[in-house]
DNA sequence: TAAATCTTGAGTGATTTGCTGGGTTATTGT
DNA sequence: ACAATAACCCAGCAAATCACTCAAGATTTA
């Protein structure tokens, strides 16, 4: 799990199709001005988006990109976890003495962490970021 | 809110020194061995972590690091937050048509975003990652 | 065919990452 | 006093990543 400006950009520019797209497919020109995101920007994370198939395309005229599902169907954990295709979370790599021992202690509590931020992000889609603006800050913990 | 591979070698040195330090303060050489964190890197990050008042030093011989306080009272966002001190977050700089308008919104739902996310890990305490291993991973929302 | 739009790729300056290496202070034990 | 230990400090540096520009296709619509 790793929370970038890319990350950031991304979800951005999903809220905006999933704003604006009542009225047809939204082209990554129309997100470029709203937004203010470079246009060759936009097309590197569109590309990922993609491939996550959190969107679809349409080429030509009157084309753009619409979300593949509801809104309330994808959540901030999928268009973050498709930013970083190439997840490290190497763990103990590069160290031998590292067999399950006390040195992988933290390594591994780390991780933990990293699940909870994940299952976090996996419980908020789009939608709620949307509607439950007010709602949605009061999510509290057990 | 951020989050890099810094914050997690923050986070990482820190567990080091909350579960090593009853025999006395803990060494960035012993740190940078169990943790395979390069002893410089270590520097860089624990100047930060002292300006942020997590931790204590001693120099000398027998000297080194401890927690500032207790492992509960220490949260995973103020090591993550006292690693991106320069944040950015700049909402709309650079757009002149941006003064509240629709065009703003997804700028202010991410965030909305941010805060949560700081929200949950500030909720998420050192000792909480040692002790509750199993527990914390239970945590429900409502 | 012409325009619109996605798609792909090469390249680039700026920043960050993680590290090396050199020092200087402050504290401790002998 | 002296030497060893350790935190501190700083300059630089290769590699990676960031955010972007530019250019050229590919596909669809009108």
């Amino acid at each position: 799990m790793k929370l970038t400006s890319k990350g950031r950009y991304a979800v951005t520019a999903m809220l905006d199709i999933a704003l604006n797209q009542a009225s047809g497919p939204i082209t990554l020109s129309m997100i470029s001005e709203r937004q203010d995101i470079s246009l060759s920007y936009l097309e590197q994370i569109f590309a990922k988006l993609k491939k996550s198939d959190l969107v679809l395309s349409a080429r030509g005229p009157g084309g753009g990109y619409r979300l593949s599902r509801e809104a309330s169907q994808i959540s901030v954990s999928q268009i973050i976890t498709a930013m970083n295709e190439n997840m490290d979370s190497r763990k103990c790599k590069g160290k031998q003495n590292c067999q399950g021992g006390v040195e992988c202690l933290s390594h591994e509590l780390w991780s933990d962490l990293s699940e909870m931020i994940d299952g976090f992000l996996e419980h908020i889609s789009l939608q709620q970021l949307i509607d439950k603006r007010s709602k949605v800050k009061e999510i509290k913990f057990a």
